[in-house]
RNA sequence: GAGUCCGUAGCUCAGUUGGCUAGAGCACUUGACUUUUAAUCAAGGGGUCCUGGGUUCGAGCCCCAGCGGACUCACCA
């Protein structure tokens, strides 16, 4: 592999301190005792005040240095963000041998080493909460350079690490680098903790169901196929865990989540990862009605736990996450952005409204299909504050129960944020006849030449037929939540190590993945 | 899958109608400097111009093919 000049520079680096005695990868742990926010946000030295941190000691890499001659400033960065170290000549070499200054501060240490420090913290003429450097530690090298990513007292940002295949494929320099990707993630993780901690609260438990699937049930999409060499038999990635969920509840637990990857062989753009997070949860003698109830208390409790309040800015739109939120029917939803009544028509004037809408359609489309397409055509776009589309048509959507009160429709409701469907919801279907019937319409839907018709699953079917109380069930997209809640518009923004194609392998250099080297 | 744009130093980017040895800032090296902060000052090193063909006296630039990427559109969450 070819070395850059400044790679072979470091690696000399290492060399000499490993000649000076000085491990560049030392074994010992290094005790940390404050953060570089914690000082910043809580040092005092005001008047009368006796300052605070004179004793501390905090790791982390070093991503800057001024020097001055015989005294430099420094920038560390730890897991908490950046502080300055002033690091004199006499203080840490207060001998006659300044080597550590001289040499292994000043040649030998690069930016995006790790080191340690242990002194003082004060405030230096320019006003900066400064840590004084008494003992200087290396603690890991780093043999590749960072890019060098400078702000000035404005905010600019100079010579941004921003090309978002470097940032995907090594998200480890993007995280270092540019601290608010960290925040996005830290958002994500906030959002997930909340949203458990909220099922929690309820007495909801969280379980695990297959991710290898004989039958890739419970949702219409192409899955990623595998096998089992010594079943010797097709296994698939599972495009959702829905059915297994509800077997549960057969089983007698009242509420069951799980919060987990699931997989669709499909395209990829920057809503669509192949594989993604999603949030299922069922829970017994509740309907739909009740669901959205839950789901207008658990957004905003998400909210309020990720970005501090129900009122989040997405694409320079304000949205509220304080429920209530509005509640329309798909028919009325068309009615309102079209001015048609479809709630009387068949398939052929469907067909035919579709057509003086200017709507492609094709053979393959049932009813249920071409409702879908009007509405995704004519109403989604307008729905920019969370809103519940509630009874959808029969026909696309196989696993919920039909409708209480009006024929051809089922107990479903999606939930509509910014445009995008973001939860899905039923009250599902428990009658065992009912659900072989509606599988049945799915395969006579298949043999028509729609591709994402649903499998008909036996075992599932039998579990209907012990008797499942009845439930209600959610689906919400934890990728395409967190996106709304940090403003993000690509899930490859709040995924860590989104889908790429291989990397192109450089010339003479087998080892071009990641860890190769080690 | 379709269209548009892009690929030049470790990073961010210039590079004219094709014309001398391919440039800048940061980073890096050497030197100066004990409260700086995009530190500053002086000097210096660093390039498979994505890859492979072609046109030409001559290609970073033009043509063809490929690889990789970004954006927009279509489908799935």
């Amino acid at each position: 592999m070819q070395l850059s000049e400044q790679e072979i520079l470091r690696r000399e680096n290492m060399q000499q301190l490993r000649e000076l005695g000085i491990d560049p990868y030392p074994p010992e742990a290094f005790e940390v005792t404050a953060y570089a926010k914690q000082v910043k946000e809580g040092f005092k030295d005001g008047e009368g005040e006796t300052p605070n941190f004179q004793e501390v000691s905090l790791s982390g890499r070093l991503m800057g240095s001024r020097v001055m001659g015989k005294a430099s400033f420094a920038e560390l960065q730890d897991t908490t963000g950046r502080i300055q170290v002033y690091i004199a000549r006499d203080e840490i070499c207060p001998g006659e041998d300044k080597d550590l200054y001289n040499k292994v501060f000043k040649k030998l240490l690069d930016i995006g080493d790790f080191i340690g420090v242990k002194g003082f913290a004060f405030r230096t003429r320019m006003g900066e909460i400064t840590i004084h450097v008494k003992e200087l530690t290396v603690l890991s090298k780093s043999l590749k350079p960072l890019p060098v990513v400078k702000r000035d007292e404005e905010g600019n940002v100079y010579d941004a690490f921003t090309d978002p295949e470097q940032r995907y494929r090594q998200r480890y320099v993007d995280l270092t680098v540019n601290p608010e990707v960290r925040e996005v993630f830290l958002k994500r993780s906030k959002l997930i903790s909340a949203m458990r901690r909220y099922f929690d609260g309820q007495g909801w438990l969280e379980v695990e169901t297959p991710i290898l699937q004989p039958i890739h049930g419970g949702a219409a999409a192409r899955p990623f196929a595998t096998h089992h060499n010594t079943l010797d038999m097709p296994l698939y990635m599972r495009i959702a865990n829905e059915l297994y969920l509800k077997r549960l509840i057969v089983g007698g637990f009242d509420g069951v989540y799980e919060i987990g990857k699931m997989f669709r062989n499909e395209g990829m753009d920057r809503t669509h990862n192949p594989e993604f997070t999603s949030m299922e949860i069922y829970i017994a003698y509740k309907d739909y009605n009740w669901m959205m109830a839950m789901v207008e208390e658990l957004l905003e409790y998400i909210a309020k736990a990720v970005t501090g309040g129900t009122q989040v800015e997405y694409e320079g739109k304000m949205i509220n996450y304080a429920g209530p939120y509005r509640r329309l029917s798909m028919y009325d939803s068309i009615k309102e952005y079209t001015g048609i009544d479809i709630s009387e028509m068949d398939e052929a004037a469907l067909r035919q409204t579709c057509k003086s809408l200017h709507i492609e359609v094709d053979s393959s489309m049932g009813k249920g299909k071409l409702i879908d397409e009007i509405f995704g055509e004519k109403v989604e776009e307008h729905l920019i504050q969370p809103t519940f589309i509630t009874d959808y048509p029969i026909e696309m959507t196989p696993l919920a129960k039909k409708h209480r009160s009006v024929e051809g429709l089922v107990e479903r409701f999606e939930l509509f944020v910014n445009g995008k469907e973001i939860a899905n919801a039923y009250t599902e279907l428990n009658d065992p006849i009912d659900q072989r019937e509606r599988f049945e319409d799915q395969l006579k839907l298949a043999e028509r030449g729609d591709e994402e018709a649903m499998a008909l699953d036996e075992d599932f079917l039998r579990s209907l037929e012990y008797g499942m109380p009845p439930t209600s069930g959610l689906g919400i997209g934890i990728d395409r939540l967190t996106m709304l809640m940090t403003d993000k518009h690509s899930i490859q923004e709040v995924l860590f190590f989104p889908q790429m194609r291989p990397q192109k392998k450089q010339e003479g250099e087998p080892g071009a993945e990641p860890g190769a080297e080690a």
